[in-house]
RNA sequence: GGUGAGAUAGUCAAGUGGCCAACGACGGCAGACUGUAAAUCUGCUCCCUAUGGGUUCAGAGGUUCGACUCCUCUUCUCACCA
C-alpha cells in the first residue's frame, strides 16, 4: 500500500527535494491515520484553468487519496501588483471584483479535480498585505543579493546587463513567506518555480519553523504545439472549459510524441498501462489514432462526461473521417442579395473581406460542400452552408 | 542629473529621400500529403466589391514635387557615467 502510494506520488515528478520526509508523511499515515498539509499557489489572473494547471491538481488530489490535507493557496495578494517577471511590463493590473470573480471560476473548476472536504482555500492577501513595510524590510534583510543572484534567469540577465527591476527580487520573497505563514508540509509547483519554491524552504529556516517543507516539482505541460509550455496567451491550451468537441479534438490533433506526455501526466491510467500500450503501438499491434481517441475520451470525460465524450468522438468522426458537414452550426441570416466574402466575414469565419477574397482564390472556401472560385459571386435568396478550410463552419439563410 | 543608443505590421528584424504596403525569420491561415496527426512541400499573410482606392513605419509639427528615411519638439525604452 505505501508503496504504491509512493509510486503515484512519484509518478511524472520532475524532481523531489527531501523524499525521506515525504515518506515519513505518509509512512505515518498508513500507520496511524495521521494527515499532513500539501500547498500549492495559483495565481487567479486569468479566469479558467486549462490542462497545464490540472497536472498539479491532479498531483494534489493524489495526495489526498493518502492523507494529504490541501491548502489551495490563492495569490490574490501578488495578482494586484502583478508578477513583472517575463516580457512585457504593461500587464494591467486587476481590480478587486475581477480576482474575486477569477477566483470563483477557478475553485469551481478545481474540485472538478480535487476533493472539496480535503481541501482549505487559503489567500496571502490575508498575511501579506499586514505585513507591512517593517515586515517587507525584515523579510528582504534575510536574503543576499548574491543569492538572489543565484537565480538562473536572475544571473542571466546580470551577466548580460538586462534589467532586473528590485521588485522581482521581492516576489520569490513574498512567494517564500506563504510558506512560513502557512507552515506546510510538503509544497508543490512547477518546475519553473524551483527558486521559489526553495526560497520557501529557506524562509521556514530562516523564520526558525522547525521543520522545512518537502518541495516536489511538476513538469511544464506542453501546450498543443508540442513546444511551448500550455498556456493561454500563445493559445496552444485546452481549456477546463472547452466544449466537448473541441476537447476532443484539440488532444486528437497533438503529436504522438506529445501524447505520451499527456498519458504521463494527465491520464489516470497507471504506468504499467501506459508502457503496455506504448509497446502496443510501437510493434504494431496498436494504431496510434486509437490510443489518442481513447485518451482524449478520457481527457473529456473528466471534464464533461462519458456521453458527452463519446458524442464529440462520433461527431468527430462524421465531420473529419467523413468529411461531413458537423451537427451544431451557428446560423446566421441576412435578408437580399449578398457578397459571399461579405458573408463569410458576416458569419464570423473570415475576419476580413481581403482574407475571404485570398481564401476563395486559393480554392478553401465550400457552399454546400461545393468548391468555389469566384470572388463576386452573390449568393440570391436560399439557405447555404459555408465552409473555410476544414473546421469553420456557418449556416446562412438569405431571404 | 549628464551622455549616448533606440521606437518599423502578431513577434523578432531589414530598410537611412522616389523602385516601399515595406526584404527576411518566426508565428498564423489555406492547399497537397495524412490519422483534422507530426514531418515535408506550396501559396497567402494592413483594410476596402479591388488590374483600382485608402490608411500605416512611437506622437505632433516642418523641409521637399515626393519621407519609414532629413530637421524640430514630445512621449516612452535601454545603456553608460554620476
Amino acid at each position: 500500500m505505501l508503496e504504491e502510494a509512493l509510486r503515484e506520488i512519484n509518478r511524472g515528478c520532475a524532481e523531489i527535494i527531501d523524499v525521506q520526509s515525504i515518506e515519513k508523511l505518509l509512512t505515518k499515515y498508513f500507520e496511524s491515520g495521521e494527515t499532513y498539509t500539501v500547498k500549492a499557489g495559483f495565481d487567479p489572473t486569468a479566469p479558467d484553468l486549462h490542462l497545464g494547471h490540472t497536472v498539479l491538481l491532479q498531483k494534489l488530489a493524489s495526495f489526498q487519496k493518502y492523507g494529504g490535507r490541501v491548502q489551495f493557496l490563492i495569490g490574490d495578494f501578488t495578482a494586484t501588483i502583478g508578477d513583472p517577471t517575463g516580457k512585457s511590463a504593461t500587464r494591467k493590473v486587476l481590480s478587486k471584483e475581477d480576482i474575486a470573480k477569477n477566483i470563483k471560476s477557478y475553485t469551481t473548476q478545481a474540485f472538478k479535480i480535487l476533493d472539496e472536504s480535503k481541501t482549505e482555500i487559503v489567500y496571502n492577501n490575508d498575511w501579506l498585505e499586514p505585513l507591512g513595510a517593517n515586515g517587507m524590510l525584515e523579510l528582504a534583510s534575510t536574503l543576499t543579493v548574491a543569492r538572489m543572484l543565484e537565480r538562473d534567469d536572475f544571473s542571466k540577465r546580470y551577466a548580460s546587463n538586462a534589467p532586473i527591476a528590485v521588485s522581482e527580487f521581492l516576489y520569490p520573497l513574498l512567494q517564500g513567506y506563504d510558506s512560513v505563514h502557512l507552515r506546510s508540509d510538503i509544497e508543490i509547483g512547477g518546475t519553473d518555480q524551483k527558486f521559489n519554491l526553495l526560497m520557501g524552504r529557506q524562509l521556514q529556516k530562516v523564520y526558525d519553523i522547525k521543520k522545512q517543507q518537502a518541495v516536489l516539482m511538476m513538469p511544464i505541460l506542453e501546450g498543443l504545439d508540442g513546444v511551448q509550455k500550455m498556456s493561454k496567451s500563445l493559445n496552444n491550451y485546452i481549456g477546463v472549459t472547452d466544449a466537448p468537441n473541441d476537447m476532443f479534438g484539440k488532444v486528437l490533433s497533438i503529436s504522438d510524441e506529445l501524447m505520451w506526455r499527456f498519458f504521463e501526466l494527465l491520464s489516470t491510467k497507471t504506468l504499467d498501462e501506459i508502457s503496455d500500450i506504448k509497446s502496443g503501438v510501437e510493434d504494431g499491434s496498436l494504431h496510434p489514432k486509437k490510443v489518442k481517441e481513447d485518451l482524449a475520451i478520457e481527457i473529456t470525460t473528466r471534464f464533461h462526461s462519458k456521453e458527452e465524450a463519446l458524442g464529440a468522438k462520433a461527431e468527430f468522426e462524421r465531420v473529419h473521417a467523413k468529411s461531413q458537414i458537423p451537427t451544431d452550426i451557428e446560423e446566421f441570416s441576412c435578408e437580399g442579395e449578398v457578397w459571399i466574402a461579405k458573408a463569410l466575414v458576416d458569419c464570423n469565419i473570415e475576419a476580413s473581406t481581403s482574407q475571404a477574397r485570398r481564401d476563395i482564390k486559393q480554392g478553401a472556401v465550400k457552399i454546400n460542400q461545393e468548391k468555389i472560385s469566384d470572388i463576386n459571386l452573390q449568393l440570391s435568396s436560399g439557405n447555404y452552408i459555408l465552409q473555410v478550410g476544414k473546421r469553420k463552419f456557418a449556416k446562412l439563410k438569405v431571404s
